[in-house]
RNA sequence: CGGAGUGUAGCGCAGUCUGGUAGCGCACCUGGUUUGGGACCAGGGGGUCGAAGGUUCGAGUCCUUUCACUCCGACCA
């Protein structure tokens, strides 16, 4: 892409109402935009990018563990919340509606319900057990106290992913083959986190963990040994527990809850009467397991943990272009060749690149690199005058470290600290 | 849902106490000068001052009502 042609409106001034640094940062380097509706935000260019490849990542693991990805509609029934009763436990979070023809909906703000549903009318045997399903869409609730932009909006975009299996057994197996793969995402991801003993909360279960991305700014109190890998949501844990069951003293730190597990049994299949014939071609209701990670909040997460006071620093897999090109003086026809030869050089390669190729007099060199900076793109290659000497600048942004060099070998290195 | 604030140009704000022609910075448009770290000069466009009602010769400003948004708390897969 071209800078140029994208919509990426930066600003200087911070927003007023913005207290996080992901919440400034994701405004002012034009990632999202306030709608002025309570929690509810506008994906601009730049941040749609960041969340289908936070989202890509997402898939592929899933995928590679054999999940089966589907798409259920926004707006559900709410006769299907009627079943299980959460169409009351859920209270005013569900935000419901009629139709013209005075049915009631709700915007869906999680899907056991219906996806259960989808698996009742079509699974019938033991032999089509386990099943994994999930989806990535977009999930409302009318939150009591919607805040922090991304972190907790009312609209976001959630995975949401159930397991249905033929055993209890079978179903530990498979939350701890999706506990793998959610370290695999969040590792993937650049991210520091760690998973806790959590409470199960409205969704009912046995056992839950959940997925802390470690941040200062996180909503959730937990408790981590650095002894062990125990770590424990502050909530699920007796007042005085101050040690580790190997001992050690546990330090209380803050998190942001990304990814939530839980052990669900029957809970849903049993008032659904979702039911399978068994081996002793018996009736069965599915045992259940169901996965969440809250992938826009991801985005929040990222940067919470990952800025400096110039702006956003993503991680190579998150971030919405790897590599910026800046063309120091766009007019300079030597300068936009270079430019423009590295461009296509670096999109043969695979690598996802943005040539900043402003020509405009009120975009200086000043403008170009304070955007680089406050966007957060991996690596800037400048392009300006020492292209007289066969040389290029590159600029690493998660520590400013700059470096010459030659124009011939600015896309093996790059392609070289891609791949590390 | 309790507490505290804020609503004035796309964004950030002043003006409100003490009523009298709607302001500033950024952004935007035109021209010129600049050109490696958010340039400068000159000119210009953009407003039912959140909404409704009231007081007044006159309301952004005073009174009443209401709505929205933000922050703290409670709540929250």
């Amino acid at each position: 892409m071209k800078f140029s042609r994208m919509l990426i409106p930066t600003t200087k001034e911070t927003p007023n109402d913005a207290v996080l640094a992901s919440h400034k940062l994701l405004l002012r380097a034009g990632f999202i935009q306030f709608t002025g509706g309570s929690g509810l935000y506008n994906f601009l260019p730049l941040g749609k990018i960041t969340l289908e490849k936070v989202r890509k990542v997402v898939k592929e693991e899933l995928d590679k563990a054999g999940c089966n990805e589907v798409h259920l509609p926004m707006v559900t029934s709410l006769k299907l919340w009627e079943e299980t009763g959460r169409a009351d436990k859920f209270g005013k979070e569900l935000l419901r509606f009629r139709d013209r023809h005075e049915n009631d909906f709700t915007l869906s703000p999680t899907n056991e319900e219906a996806m259960v549903n989808l698996v009742r009318q079509t699974v019938k045997s033991y032999k089509q057990l386990p099943l994994n399903v999930y989806q990535i869409n977009w999930k409302f609730r009318d939150e009591v106290r919607p805040r922090f932009g991304l972190m907790r909006g009312r609209e976001f975009l959630m995975k949401d992913a159930y397991s249905f299996h033929a055993s209890v057994e079978d179903m530990e197996r498979e939350f701890a083959l999706m506990e793998a793969t959610y370290k695999k995402i969040f590792t993937r991801l650049g991210l520091e986190f760690k998973v806790v003993e959590a409470d199960s909360g409205a969704i009912g279960g046995a056992g839950s963990k959940e997925f802390m991305v470690l941040a200062d700014s996180g909503e959730d109190d937990i408790m981590v040994c650095d002894a062990c890998d125990f770590a424990a949501n502050i909530e699920v844990l007796d007042e005085n527990t101050k040690n580790c069951t190997c001992g050690a003293e546990l330090r209380v730190t803050k998190g942001i809850e990304a990814g939530h597990i839980f052990q669900l049994g029957t809970t849903y299949s049993a008032p659904m009467k979702a039911e399978f014939l068994n081996e002793n071609q018996k009736l069965e209701p599915f045992v259940m397991g169901t996965y969440g990670i809250g992938v826009s909040r991801l985005l929040a997460g990222i940067i919470e943990q990952n800025h400096d006071e110039k702006g956003c620093v993503w991680t190579k897999e998150s971030a919405p272009f790897n590599v910026d090109i800046i063309v120091a003086k766009a007019k300079n026809e030597a300068q936009m060749e270079v430019g423009l030869n590295l461009y296509e050089a670096l999109q043969a390669k695979g690598v996802d690149v943005l040539l900043d190729d402003r020509a405009d007099k009120k975009t200086g060199f000043g403008v170009k690199v304070k955007d680089f900076e406050l966007i957060g793109m991996n690596y800037a290659i400048v392009v300006g005058n020492d292209i007289e000497e066969g040389n290029v600048e590159l600029i690493t942004r998660a520590d400013l470290s700059k470096e010459s060099v030659a124009i011939d070998e600015v896309v093996n290195v790059i392609m070289e600290k891609l791949g590390s």
